[in-house]
Order: structure tokens, then sequence, then C-alpha cells
DNA sequence: GCTTTTTAGCCCG
DNA sequence: CGGGCTAAAAAGC
């Protein structure tokens, strides 16, 4: 696993590694380069089962609902899923609606979408199926 | 702008 | 399995 962080023109960007897949992670203007270093740490201790939940400020675009949707993954504790039927009914929508939402999630494991299951199967994830099973397996949640 | 299609769901027969 | 429901976003007009 390999967890590093990087300044660009519209922010900072955190990139993490592990078996040959890769996630992007880019950060506001307002986060400091010592945050930012601190950040990849979260992260990198996260994917090594030492760390439950990330923690540091954040903004990222998307319309008010998936805000709304996004912000709710964040209520569902480690190791815990819930269906995106039940996601719904807690936000007065409709599954389908949530399932979009989790689609257009720019970033993963800190909204942790990968603990929204559908009701008898395991449900979509964007880059990859292999990636929801290993977090919820990091998270010691068989499924 | 307004209309149609698409979607990481769900339920019923 | 196959349709019908559904809300939000995207695509089409």
């Amino acid at each position: 696993m390999n967890c590093q962080s990087f300044e660009t023109e519209s922010g900072y960007l955190c990139v993490y590694e592990k078996d040959g897949r890769v996630f992007k992670i880019q950060f506001n203007q307002r986060c400091e380069g010592k945050i930012n270093r601190e950040i990849a740490t979260q992260f990198q201790e996260y994917l090594e089962g030492r760390r439950k939940t990330l923690d540091f400020p954040v903004e990222v675009p998307g319309t008010e609902f998936q805000k709304r949707v996004w912000a709710s993954l964040r209520k569902i504790p480690y190791g815990h899923v819930v269906t995106y039927k039940e996601l719904a009914e807690k936000l007065k929508t409709a599954p389908r609606a949530v399932g979009q939402a989790l689609k257009a999630n720019p970033l993963p494991i800190y909204f942790p979408c990968h603990r929204v299951v559908a009701k008898d199967s395991i449900g979509g994830f964007t880059g990859g199926i292999q990636w929801k099973r290993m977090l919820l397996k990091i998270e010691g949640c068989e499924f």
C-alpha cells in the first residue's frame, strides 16, 4: 500500500494505491500542507485497519441532494451496513435516487458509500466491486 | 425550458 | 424471470 500527497493547481491531491488499483482524492485550497500529509496518513491507517474514522475539513462539488446523502453516510458506524432502501427512508427519498447519489461520490472511504448495500446483494461500486468487498473486509464485515 | 432516458433499487406475481 | 414503481441527473430536443 502506498499513499502520497501532492499539490496541484486546483488544490491538494492524495493518491493511494493497493493491489494495482488507484484512488485519487482532491482537496480544496484551504487544506494546509501539514494537514494534507496528515490526511494521507489517515487514509493509510484506515487501509491498514488501524483507524476507524477519517476526519478533516473538505469541500466537495455536488448538488444539495447529493451533499445531503454523502453527509448521511458518515453517520453509518464502522463495520456496519445499511441498505439503499433504509437510507432512502431516512432521507425521505427513493432507493434509486440514493444509488444515483452514491455513484457520484467524490471521496470514497471518507464518505463510506461501501457501507450501503442492496437488499439481496452487495450493490454497486464505482471503480470495481472488489474495492467494496475489500473495504468491508477491512472493517470486519463479511458480506 | 421542457421531455425522455438512464440508473450502484425494490416489490409483486 | 418480467413488469411497474420510483426520484434524481443526464441527455436530448
